[in-house]
DNA sequence: TAGGATTTGTGCGTATGTATT
DNA sequence: TAATACATACGCACAAATCCT
């Protein structure tokens, strides 16, 4: 066998099903899909160029992530949240960030650190014109960012799960203008810029700190915008 | 239609899917299947009297839970855990554990208590007669049962999650005889005594510090056992 | 190196369940 | 109430990948 063909490994069975779910995970969490919508299992078969049985092996790992689910005879739905569930999560969520501070911490490297500054890079860019979708996935793409902050690979995972399910959540209420969107960038862009300062000071409990706090804080301005 | 019929709803497609999955999960986590065994498809399938269709959807969930792994043209195997990622693990249960008692801890009641009771009594019994599996079934029911003392239903989803996903590399250690079994034994009906204690004082936060402790403990024998 | 046995992955036709007319 | 449309669930035959001789 030539190994150059073995390098290629995007035809496998199993890179396909990464790509899909990860492309339709995606979606869920930029709200391109949103909570309550029925997606059509054969219609995505078609988009994806395979069956519906690669489709349907996607599908139902996502609803074992609590981000779908399928009712025979009637469609594959987006999951929605009560408020009261969502109350839940993100009090777990907020110990869980703060976790990350005290189970195996992770200084960031050079590489890491880069990162962080494009992040701000893009969030500064944002203050000018707010966009929807790519304030969505900066807010996604700076939060899987620091999760790299902790060499503790469950709670990466555990931490990882519950923010695609929840944040969606929030940012439909965003989205809304239940909650004004520009506030949300500027209060975010000081997030980032709060947590990176401690990242410099090589303080990892504080920059766990804060985004504990900015947790909290996202979920009550949410809360209140809703009581309107 | 006969609503009767409706009533009985074990055979929908749902029902079933949960049944298998549960006795599938069961049977991983109560070492029938011990981690690096291979299973067969078609002879599961066969067991349950169904095609490999809905059996396959029930592994696939298993895979997402990170009990089983399925590589084509191979197999399908249980998992098992390197020590460093059980560390990790078993790190983050003793921080769950700890958020039991203090994320919306719910006193039992009359009938909880009846529960903890005859699972002291079945610990009981087995100080005489340790049997391997009615232990493993044991130390099980009693986790279940110290989850419903938390409303938070992500932390009970989370922290089940991971208990099935350790408590079976544990339960091998003790099987092998690395740890003697009629002395966990012990440990264990002391534990559930400690925290029956607690819990008829109405101390949850006291309950779930005792749980940490255990979990700690179990681990630390674990950990010397191998060392050996 | 080649080929056959075995296992999981895929495609598709059909069964079953649900909602609507 | 019954019929029809349409969704997911299922069973089976075949393709693709891997292992061993």
């Amino acid at each position: 066998m030539n190994p150059l063909n073995t390098d290629n490994s995007d035809f496998k069975a199993r890179d396909r099903f990464e790509r899909l779910h990860n492309e339709i995970r995606n979606r869920i969490c930029l709200l391109d899909y949103s909570p309550g919508m029925r997606l059509s299992e054969i219609e995505l078969a078609d988009e994806f160029g395979v069956s519906r049985t690669p489709l349907r092996r996607v599908l139902v790992r996502l609803e074992g992530e609590g981000l779908l689910q399928s009712v025979q005879g009637v469609g594959t739905f987006v999951t929605d949240a009560e408020i009261e569930e969502l109350t839940q999560t993100y009090l777990l969520r907020m110990e869980l960030a703060e976790l990350t501070g005290k189970l195996s911490p992770k200084a960031p490297d050079d590489r890491l650190m880069d990162d962080f500054r494009a992040l701000s890079r893009r969030s500064k860019h944002l203050l000018d014109a707010a966009e929807p979708r790519a304030f969505a996935q900066l807010n996604m793409d700076f939060f899987l960012a620091l999760l790299k902050l902790t060499d503790n690979e469950p709670l990466r995972e555990i931490s990882e799960r519950l923010y695609f399910q929840t944040t969606r959540i929030w940012l439909k209420s965003v989205f809304a203008s239940v909650i004004d969107l520009s506030d949300e960038v500027q209060v975010f862009d000081r997030e980032i810029d709060d947590i990176m300062a401690a990242l410099e000071l090589g303080d990892m409990h504080a920059a766990a700190l804060i985004q504990r706090a900015h947790i909290s804080m996202s979920f009550t301005r949410m809360h209140n915008g809703q009581a309107r």
